[in-house]
RNA sequence: GGACGAUUAGCUCAGUUGGUAGAGCAUCUCAUUUACACUGAGAGGGUCACAGGUUCGAGUCCUGUAUCGUCCACCA
């Protein structure tokens, strides 16, 4: 019994992933801990993080998979009734935006192509990148059930997201309305509040004369329709004008009159205290027009360019046109001053950096209410879930998570869910034609209006992907009747990077509440950013993107992970340092090394033989124990980077420096040393699975199980 | 404009109810073919960002400041 002089990573690993396959051990079903253990009628669940179908595992699955699959492998270790659904996502605007730049590198583009073949093309993409992402996943060693593996476009996810689509609707929290929405050019789509991203721009901010007034602007090629003039109320430099005057005056393209509004929505401090309103255009005007009751005008096209109403300009891009009304405006007259370098903040599309055109376009929205019971009116989706996070249902590792989210969901506002992509699930609603009467038609039955006998009209835009991913938790459990739902339901960790707490965390907390009546898990635990060797952020124009797949290639799967591991506290970002895994690949070969060394000094052992440990050895046991002990316990509460450490740090410089060499100096028995062998391979195991189990096939214990996955780990 | 986090050895980071500072990597010295050189034994290296406060005692608790980072926000 012998084992090969190196440790080859590469074979080990695909062969130990076969095994532990079709051992069937990653179903819940399978595995039967002794009799008597305290955990047997106890389960354990976490939904993996549904990963986007449309690329590769990059260092942030790494690191999801290897902190779950720790949490997953300590568990089944310790008696639980372990499952870990696995899932993939469509990924719906990500992967949309990913498949157009492939197009566009192609001289294709989807505006030319009916959405049935771009649906269709997408589909056979995602379906190459399923396999793909799948078999990057294994090779991880993640212990997950595969076959309850779900994706987000499958009939029944689908017709569990139709059910609440539907139920929402009744109980009045949806609603289709015409509203100011954020509208992606490039794109052409509309996006939440949480898919654009702030950037700061440097524009030229111009002063310009209305009439009696002087108004700011640093986007004057919206201004053409302008025709009302807001001040603050209590403002004394315009206490001549009151609220509804109307004042003829010059403007871009001839004379217009204009009608004076008082709002408190005005700064008095800021530029003149004086703005004109561009409610198609802007979300502060918008409000404001909604208040007053204002005309609305749509200025710009969903594609960036000017409409008719101004003019000469017309059909120009906005960029192109903005010099050029300045030009027209100054030799009018109508420019007072042009500051040069002002800084403001613009909403950006968070996937391609195009400027946000707001846009008035009627859309569906979820009420996003944080206040509860009759006071909104109805059902609120926000308030039981704030409630869950203050009284603690919910706990969130690291701990200040809790106020984000707090915070978030008492200031949160309607949420539009409609977007103009294909890749998606259709929204199942139909409106007449003729009286506008609106259905929900999960079925696609209904084929005239009910109320007035009109054609209808087939909605055709599709769901933000995380209105459908924010059901996960209970959609892949088979809610409301399967078994895994009663089962596992709520399930106990969901592990995922803190980037998502709004995106999806808290929304999966709204809807589990709302449809189950329960939270989706108990804990939320969020994982830092993984960063380059330097501290900086992962980007492809950076060129510093590391490739865990190349890692593990090079120094091993065993390596990687419980180098993403020590050290790494949650909430925390994490250097990935080359030089750190190649440090735990060392770790792989002592480990190896010990092994063989043991297994090569077994000489006249038997497994079945009675134990019989001298005194030494018996303390030698006591240190283990304590230590087995205090690694069980950061275990417990989810403190991997110690539990990885310590147990790093005894095996190396306790068993093999000082137990290994004290057994060649004659001072313990050949028992300890493939006592505490075992025992560590073990506590290695949730952290280093390949290596580990590798050895553990060659290991001459007594009472041996058909892998190390399934042994109890040694505190129960 | 708000909120949150970070600041500890050259680097990356731990430090769980307050009790004379820890790990890995790196550095230096020594050992020399050992289960393992992807090795062993040892060493050096820190006013715990700064200023106050509470305490017998503070890296840890409180207040303030600075720098960095992240998130949120409808100043045209």
């Amino acid at each position: 019994m012998e084992l090969p002089s190196n440790y080859n990573s590469k074979e080990v690993e695909d062969k130990i992933y076969q095994l532990w396959e079709k051992s069937g051990f990653f179903a819940p079903e399978a595995h039967q801990p002794r009799a008597g253990n305290p955990n047997r009628n106890k389960t354990f669940c976490i939904i993996m993080p549904p990963t986007n179908a449309n690329g590769n595992l990059h260092a942030g699955h790494a690191l999801v998979m290897t902190i779950e699959d720790i949490m997953t492998r300590y568990k089944r270790m310790r008696g639980y009734k372990t499952l870990w659904l696995p899932g993939l996502d469509h990924a719906g605007f990500e992967t949309q935006v990913v498949y157009e730049k492939k197009l566009e590198k192609e001289g294709k583009s989807r505006f030319k192509m009916a959405p049935e073949e771009l649906y269709k093309e997408i589909t056979g993409f995602t379906n190459e990148n399923k396999k793909n992402i799948t078999n990057q996943v294994k090779k991880m060693g993640a212990s997950c059930d595969w076959s309850r593996e779900q994706f987000t476009l499958d009939k029944n996810i689908i017709k569990i997201v139709y059910n609440t689509f539907e139920k929402l609707y009744k109980d009045n929290l949806i609603y289709r309305g015409k509203k100011i929405i954020n509208w992606c050019t490039k794109h052409q789509t509309s996006l939440s509040d949480l898919e654009t991203a702030d950037v700061e721009k440097q524009d030229k901010f111009y002063y310009l004369k209305y009439g009696p007034f002087t108004i700011a602007t640093a986007r004057p090629e919206t201004k053409f329709g302008d025709k009302y003039v807001v001040m603050h109320p209590k403002d004394k430099r315009y206490s001549d004008y009151t609220d509804g005057q109307k004042i003829d005056l010059e403007w871009i393209n001839g004379p217009i009159t204009a009608t004076v509004i008082k709002d408190e929505a005005i700064d008095m401090d800021f530029g003149t205290g004086v703005m004109t309103i561009t409610p198609w255009h802007d979300a502060v005007d918008f409000g404001i027009a909604e208040r007053h009751n204002l005309e609305k005008e749509q200025i710009i096209d969903f594609y960036g360019k000017l409409l008719p109403i101004a003019g000469e300009f017309s059909g120009m891009k906005i960029t192109e046109a903005r010099p050029l009304i300045i030009d027209k405006l100054q030799a009018k007259g109508l420019v007072e001053k042009i500051e040069e370098n002002y800084k403001h903040v613009v909403k950006t599309c968070y996937k391609c950096g195009s400027l946000i055109e707001p846009q008035i376009k009627e859309q569906w929205f979820l009420k996003m209410s944080a206040q509860g019971g009759s006071a909104s009116g109805g059902k609120s989706l926000a308030k039981p879930a704030i409630d869950a996070i203050k009284s603690g249902k919910i706990k969130f590792i690291p701990e200040h998570y809790k106020k984000i989210a707090l915070h978030w969901l008492n200031n949160i506002i309607d949420w539009n869910i409609s977007r103009q992509i294909v890749w998606g699930i259709p929204i199942p609603a139909k409106t007449c034609e003729k009286c506008n009467e609106i259905f929900i038609d999960v079925e696609d039955k209904i084929t005239s209006c009910k109320k007035c006998g009109g054609n209808l009209i087939k909605e055709t835009d599709t769901f933000d992907t995380w209105f459908s991913s924010g059901q996960w938790p209970y959609a892949v459990l088979d809610y409301p009747k399967g078994k895994d739902f009663k089962t596992f339901y709520p399930t106990d960790i969901m592990e995922t990077g803190g980037d998502l707490i709004f995106f999806w965390v808290s929304r999966m907390i709204m809807f589990s509440l709302y449809n189950t009546g329960k939270i989706p898990f108990k804990i939320v635990y969020l994982h830092g950013l993984v960063m380059d060797a330097k501290g900086q952020k992962m980007s492809k124009s950076k060129g510093n993107v590391i490739n865990p797949l190349d890692l593990t290639d090079k120094f091993g799967t065993d390596a990687l992970r419980i180098g993403l591991v020590v050290g790494n506290t949650p909430g925390t970002s994490l250097p990935l340092d080359e030089n750190k895994i190649k440090a735990y690949r060392n770790f792989a070969t002592k480990i190896w090394n010990a092994s063989r060394f043991v297994l090569m000094n077994l000489e006249g052992y038997n497994e079945n033989a009675k134990i019989a440990f001298t005194a030494n050895d018996k303390k030698i046991l006591g240190e283990f124990k304590k230590i087995t002990k205090e690694i069980t316990k950061e275990m417990d509460g989810l403190k991997f980077y110690v539990a990885s450490e310590k147990i790093y740090h005894y095996f190396w410089h306790t068993f093999c420096d000082k137990i290994i060499e004290d057994y060649k100096k004659g001072g313990v028995s050949q028992q300890l040393l493939i006592t505490i062998l075992a025992e560590s391979l073990k506590i290695l195991h949730p952290f280093m699975p390949f290596i580990t189990e590798e050895i553990y096939q060659q290991l001459p214990i007594k009472g041996k199980k058909d892998c190390l996955m399934i042994e109890s780990w040694p505190v129960e």
